[in-house]
DNA sequence: GTCTATACAAAGATAGAC
DNA sequence: GTCTATCTTTGTATAGAC
């Protein structure tokens, strides 16, 4: 199930740009944003790093697009499900596939106005869906989340959140 | 209600010490972890940098004491609270009023090694006495992170979650 | 415990040629 | 679109005197 094509933050890009994303998305899941540096995604591609300017203003610039390349494919990802289990299970497993990237388009503030307008909205609707109302979507998210990143942060005292703090968790949404 | 003696992860640091670590959480609130330097806390206690090398061996041990010393505050603040809805205003009160060190003590890897052992979990015991379960616990502590962090990072579309969002999630669990 | 001076490393970014 | 050369800034940390 893909995005509207007016929501595709990808639309706007030159294919080169788009490999120079691709690539940043290795790096990414390999090092963690803050260890990604130009030099070492121009490593990645076989160039230098100062060409990486002719495709992206900036770091940031580029840390944008994989925030709403994150957001697209991560609202693909659990749109196909019904119902709270799945969705709350669609959901665990495309943040654990791509750890980084969950970690990029989740963390901190988040400038919403480089991005697509609607795009966010659209990501998150699935929530909505699947409780049929707003607080309880925004409620149910967050805990989501909540569980999501301490896991991939290995917050919990056993390593890995068990399938039954999981499954506690849906029982209360359900 | 305050932490065991034996947890206290200040006990040994010298008096100066201390006062470093209290300017550090003044630099942390004000700037964020990833913009206080050496420099700007130097200059915030009115010293020069290579002086504060004295205190701590490093910035990395200077962060460690400040995570151990958010454990055992934010421990300390929601210890006296009974049940499920007055730990979870009670957490996120405590969140709101020191965001920056909230942000710093829950995100990332935590190097379990360098704190006082027994800390972290006396810190997170009150959602253990509030549910009575240790999936319980988990889930309703992932759940209130979520709504937290969510909320200090701007990520709710309102800016911060509604109280109607908070309800929802307390009841779920009550 | 504080200072000055300095080493050392890393990172983002620009200029201009090809 | 890519290169080389370079600038500029910033930050952690050490050495050694006072």
């Amino acid at each position: 199930m893909t995005c509207p094509e007016e929501l595709d933050p990808v639309r706007l890009l030159t294919p080169r740009a788009r490999e120079v994303l691709d690539a940043a998305r290795v790096v990414l899941e390999r090092d963690g944003w803050d260890t990604l540096t130009m030099r070492s995604l121009a490593d990645e591609l076989g160039i230098a790093a100062p060409s990486l300017y002719k495709h992206f203003a900036s770091k940031d610039a580029l840390r944008t697009q994989l925030i709403a390349l994150a957001l697209k494919e991560f609202g693909e990802a659990v749109r196909p499900v019904t119902g709270v289990a799945a969705l709350v299970r669609a959901y665990r497993d495309v943040a654990a596939g791509h750890p980084q990237l969950y970690r990029l388009a989740t963390s901190g503030r988040l400038d919403r106005d480089a991005l697509p307008p609607g795009l966010e909205d659209w990501s998150g609707s699935p929530f909505l869906e699947a409780t049929g109302d707003p607080h309880r979507a925004q409620a149910l998210w967050a805990a989501a989340h909540g569980m999501v990143i301490l896991e991939l942060d290995g917050r919990f005292p056993t390593g890995s959140a068990p399938e039954a703090t999981w499954d506690e968790l849906v029982t209360h949404f359900r």
